[in-house]
DNA sequence: ACACAAAACTTGTTTAAACAAATTTTAAAA
DNA sequence: TTTTAAAATTTGTTTAAACAAGTTTTGTGT
């Protein structure tokens, strides 16, 4: 169901307020207005617009309106937001990116991996180690488990490339959900060994499990990030309930 | 408006998959069923369990059901989510948080001020330097700049409880977006001098801009973490948009 | 000119209904 | 027994309508 029309309300008014068609803290249109506006209900109108407040777009106002609080960002950095893969991040960033498999063997998880990754003790996993660079500099290691079940045939060839794409467009798995931790970690030898770290002697680490649409859990990775580009945003809503 | 009917169906799911009335990956009721349960309409189940999904609770699936989840987390360390104030996390975290003001001063924003934190050149504002303990343990070093439009008449006792408090409780200020930018950053002499680094040269910085129910921006804040007790979860969905 | 009340307008919540799309179950046929 | 088709079940999308709650505008009366 890709062709939603809630989902192309909201593309829409996306680009129109990245285009600057709207002044920041200017009112957008009321509900009434874009109903006639795309010729839809008012709950289509209301689903595109509550996309636009979870990603920070805009702010609605009981009895008021709708306020663009949209500004754009300077993206002097590797940025990370959503679920995307590093190819995708770098793409959006407008860099190049690339891949280097330091490492790619099976594995069954023992206690000590199940403690850490959350796999059942005894999953099969296939373990890979990937340095990945954007604009030929070495910015994050990459230590993936995935569950052999899920991703089959896993080739360092797919491995260099995008494992999300083999996932997406031959496994046809859909992934759905992620669970992301952030910390601060002090490097390791072999973050020193392939990061130039200069004088820091800690990382960025961003631990995820990730879930394909059967709600399996099929992937653990952490990614230590060098810290001088490592930038997380995120946009948070005060929750009523 | 706090007495939405899905809040409260959103309440009770939550309180019940924590209690573990379902089973890790077991399918809730369907929501026939809890129509039934709840005495409501579909799209009011519909909108509890949209909350529980981005709360990575629950995970819905086309055809089959609803996905149980949730795995309780070994909360350690200080662990950061939506908008909360430092006394609401801990207190969530079953610790014991204390406050000292390290310094409160008016300013003028100039062109410097403004561009680190977005506020315009000529704001007035209140700046609050604070160093928030944990259980007795000094973990974190808070940079405030606060519009003095919109929150009047700071005071150090304030600033030492909650400003949070005072803004909700007091000045009746609703707080709804934050936009948030996660970094790390080397030490500086004023986090040497307050915070026990260890080994560490570095830290985890938070920054965030929030937002009033005006949409007007009224608060900058700069939260420099002890690394070793940094610890901010999230949780990421896959858009189809 | 000012104050106040009413009306109009805006977003927020809830219900009801219909259909689409994906999956599971059931039943029939080979 | 196995296969296949139909039915039932489940979540996803959209529409329409009504009312609640907050804000702004309008208009009336003093």
């Amino acid at each position: 169901m890709p062709k939603a029309k809630y989902a192309d309300i909201y593309k829409d008014l996306k680009s129109k307020i990245e285009a600057g068609e709207y002044e920041f803290q200017e009112l957008l249109p009321s509900e009434n207005h874009l109903v006639l506006a795309y010729d839809c209900s008012r709950n289509t109108i209301r689903r595109a617009i509550s996309a636009l407040v979870t990603d920070g777009y805009v702010q609605t106002m009981q009895g008021k309106g709708v306020r663009n609080i949209f500004q754009p960002t300077s993206r002097t950095s590797f940025t990370i937001g959503g679920i995307e893969s590093f190819k995708e991040s770098a793409i959006r960033n407008h860099q190049t990116p690339r891949t280097e498999v330091l490492c790619l063997t099976e594995l069954t998880a023992d206690i000590k991996i199940s403690d850490r990754t959350g796999f059942p003790v005894g999953s099969e996993l296939y373990y890979v180690q990937r340095l990945h660079y954007l604009d030929e500099k070495a910015l994050i290691i990459n230590h993936n488990y995935f569950l052999k079940d899920v991703v089959t045939n896993l080739t360092e060839e797919i491995a260099e490339n995008s494992v999300y794409e083999y996932l997406e467009n031959v496994l046809h798995v859909s992934i759905v959900t992620s669970k992301r931790t952030m910390t601060v970690e002090k490097m390791t030898e072999i973050d020193e060994k392939y990061l130039d770290l200069g004088d820091y002697n800690c990382l960025a680490v961003v631990s995820s499990q990730t879930y394909n649409s059967d709600g399996i859990m099929f992937e653990y990775t952490q990614s230590r990030h060098r810290p001088d580009y490592f930038r997380f945003q995120d946009n948070a809503t005060r929750r009523t309930l």
